[in-house]
DNA sequence: TGGAAGGCTGGAAGCGCTTCCAGTTTCAGG
DNA sequence: CCTGAAACTGGAAGCGCTTCCAGCCTTCCA
């Protein structure tokens, strides 16, 4: 039974003829539906095997109207930050939920007006059974357009001005919170903040978390200095901090990345971690264990957010009605703090 | 005029009809094809307008035969490699030359054996206009398969024991001997490496222009410890390299995440770096600024080596004949050498 | 042994778009 | 005012698959 491998593709309709079936037969055969004798299957099965068959997978999306692909999209000014590593875990976690529901993975970064009109395209005309969006400006026009439009869409974080009706959060707010009890549980009374921009929900979040914690443990918070969630950002941040309240004992930044950069400031100006000023970041990423020393980090699910996502969305195409999903975050603690 | 947003999605038929004319008009205007008066053309645009009009990106795909996307496949086998932010740039630069070139970008993450039959369904059944392969393992089924279809297929690197005809890599041989020639003009003449998977062509590459950069140099290269491209293979590697061969005073490691393991575990054993033995990685991530001391690396290309798998992908699709691209690398010294 | 129930089967009608082709206009040149 | 070329136009045939439906054939019970 030789596995022929055809010059040409071959079709529906040559497996029938080879099989002496209809193509109704064989497309039900092919589909393993009902209806079809035990004999015709065989038979089919056969001259599938013979020729070396594989269904036209876009004519079947014609005919299903259904395309077998979830798009994962990423709205933000700055086609550079998608190369966070973030992005590369979220996918890991969403591409493997795809896979189980049989779905492919498209990726749309929306970052030039050009992508961004690709996707609103790829949304208005159903390009994809479903949309997984990861939207970071404050008001994306994105975000709002798909609200609005017929296909199942699931936000990966919520947007700021924007109240999705599905989505799958990171509990921001515990997190940071926690981060922050901690500190003060370690006798920090002078506990400041390098918090992410304020106009990301992600950002806003953690800053709150800080706030409340600081609040309930009877602490005046000190104003935020911002950064955008990178290394040097945060270096400069703590430079700014350090000049402002140089009796500051602690410090809850709102990513790793930060932390790390805070961490080289704080070494360059000759205090030591955690003795004269513990550290605490945010992301559980690589860069908090290899920093020095080990950053004390809030650990979220950035891989089991990807698979929510994925879950939900598959559950929203399949037609049953999902609710939303915060994760839970955890305080991993090392060296700094 | 308003621009209607209808209930139900409407067809070229639809537009056609409003606009007073056939169907293929109606087609030919869409596509800007010639031979329609510009009265057509004009009466076309309203109703499309007026309809909001988005033309379905399937039943296209069946009538011309091609899906208007290509496919990234990552295949190796454990799927947590792919979270290397690696990857993120290389799809950074992939999908902006797609984009440029009206495609989709679909990943395909080819690790578990149902993924892979995915894939292998993709390439046979053409779901995609090309494919960019990124195959990690040696002797990877899918790269051989992927050579033997129809579909125009990119490698990005050379997978060993293969020898693709159309491929983008990065100098890594040259890289690698631009580095331990560095650390030998250093005077440093007890050099080792500490190299990275063999059964991985960069892993051998890299390995070999260590070897090379030795031998022109008259010095006897010592037998590598090979790591597998993580920081705490890279640790442990060290650890065993400074046990056999105290006298070290020059490590070249290939990559950055094993450059900084080996200087925690340095750094754990009091040696300094570079005064002691001085240190160089390769590939110029993020952690290579970070790492105390930031990291002497080579740096490579990496949303280039995407963009330009993406570049020579498009060209293929277009009936051109590209030639194979090796991009450059460079030196970037730190404070580590 | 008759008849109803129900499993099989294949014909045919799409899914929404492109494109070939033959027929119709238009228009410059003679 | 005629003729041929060039520009338009719309009908129709697909692209390869799913699925509805009407008809056929078993089968099994009364």
């Amino acid at each position: 039974m030789a596995q022929g491998v055809p010059n040409r593709q071959s079709t529906l309709d040559e497996v029938a003829e080879l099989a002496g079936v209809s193509r109704s037969v064989a497309s039900r055969v092919l589909n393993n539906a009902p209806h079809v004798s035990r004999a015709k299957r065989e038979a089919v099965a056969r001259a599938v095997l013979q020729l070396g068959y594989v269904p036209n997978p876009t004519a079947r999306a014609l005919a299903t109207r259904q395309t077998g692909a979830a798009a994962l999209v990423v709205s933000g000014e700055d086609p550079s930050i998608f190369a966070d590593p973030f992005f590369a875990q979220v996918i890991v976690g969403a591409s493997a939920a795809l896979e189980e529901a049989e779905l492919h993975l498209m990726l749309c970064l929306a970052a030039s007006d050009r992508g961004r009109r690709r996707v609103e395209q790829l949304l208005r005309s159903k390009g994809a059974d479903g949309v997984m969006l990861m939207a970071l400006r404050e008001d994306d026009p994105l975000a709002r357009m798909a609200e609005e439009t017929e296909i199942p869409v699931v936000f990966g974080g919520r947007p700021v001005g924007l109240d999705p009706r599905w989505y799958v959060d990171v509990d921001n707010l515990g997190g940071a919170r926690a981060a922050t009890e901690y500190l003060i549980s370690l006798g920090r009374t002078r506990v400041v903040t390098i918090c992410g921009r304020l106009d990301t929900e992600v950002g806003r979040a953690r800053y709150r978390g800080y706030q409340d914690a600081m609040l309930a443990a009877g602490l005046e918070p000190y104003p935020p200095e911002a950064g955008d969630f990178t290394e040097s950002s945060g270096a400069a941040a703590m430079a700014a901090l350090s000049a402002r309240h140089p009796e500051l004992d602690g410090v809850f930044t709102a990513s790793d990345n930060m932390g790390a950069g805070a961490l080289r400031t704080l070494r360059d100006a000759g205090r030591r971690v955690p003795a004269d000023v513990a550290v605490i970041g945010f992301d559980d990423l690589a860069v908090a264990r290899i920093s020095d020393p080990p950053l004390t980090t809030v650990h979220q699910p950035v891989e089991g957010l990807g698979r929510e996502m994925a879950r939900m969305l598959v559950a929203l195409i399949n037609g049953q009605a999902p609710t939303p999903l915060i994760l839970p975050t955890r305080l991993v603690t090392r060296a700094s703090a």
